[in-house]
DNA sequence: CCTTAATAGCAACTATTTTGCGTTATTTTC
DNA sequence: GAAAATAACGCAAAATAGTTGCTATTAAGG
């Protein structure tokens, strides 16, 4: 299926409007294997958009439970595709991600599943992430 | 053991100067149980104190190995102090951390250790996060 | 004491993210 | 289809977090 397609799907299919610009961001997120900053979408996009409207979709996209977030070890914010079954306040987004210390580069390691730990009952849990730092194979 | 007398302990045995802002800091920290953002810190020290001189103390302590820094979910840096045994640039800060949707407060889970995981071999590791989101004792 | 090197504090700057508001354009409805 | 409704865009401005350069202090060691 073509990834114009599927963002089209994605849009309709979460009561959004298909624009030029989320179709754009969307396809642009299925291409890539690891998550993005606004800084990275920024640069991939073919023309410029003002950043509070990058900011605006990836904020709806992430509220829809298209996309999900995490800092980075600095503290950025990155977004990367869900794996299906994610929903706004219920993210299934149980797996694991590593962050290059040398390109930066988050990768969603869609296979690593995250571990449970022993919890203590004051504690209501609801989503946990694990992340992992060092050097990819790139920056070998 | 006063936590003052360890304050000092602390920094003259990493050969950091022992100046009030910084005593206070160590102070607050260990009676705290959980971490601090520069915000939190400015609101508990006594007087106030201009925010470049926290934010130095605090990466001065990290460099160290005193404290160690997580984002939160907003991307904001949270610090704590590192259990013994943390250098510079090898923190064996591998415990869990838990952060509150409601209070947005952050509580190290000292003796939670985090898991490992299988990770391919084009990855190179380097230190592992584990962050559990959910509310906490206090919210429920 | 006196030196010197670390630290505090001020000013200014960069980067990220948010908010308000008028305009544009996608959907819906007739 | 055309008009109405409203989601999304884009500009301006501002809030928030963190950094850098520079000078003034001050702790630590002779």
């Amino acid at each position: 299926m073509k990834t114009l397609k599927i963002a089209e799907d994605l849009l309709t299919s979460h009561g959004l409007r298909r624009t030029q610009i989320r179709l754009e961001i969307l396809q642009i997120f299925m291409k890539s294997e690891h998550a993005l900053a606004v800084n990275d979408l920024e640069k991939l996009l073919k023309a410029s958009h003002d950043r509070v409207t990058l900011y605006r979709a990836l904020n709806s996209f992430e509220e829809n439970g298209i996309l999900h977030q995490t800092p980075d070890k600095s503290g950025n914010m990155r977004y990367a595709l869900c794996a299906e079954g994610c929903s706004g306040h219920d993210h299934k987004d149980e797996h694991a991600h590593f962050i290059c210390d040398e390109c930066n580069q988050t990768y969603c390691l869609q296979d690593v599943k995250i571990p449970d730990v022993k919890l203590s009952d004051d504690y209501q849990l609801n989503s946990v992430s694990y992340t992992m730092n060092g050097v990819c194979k790139e920056c070998q």
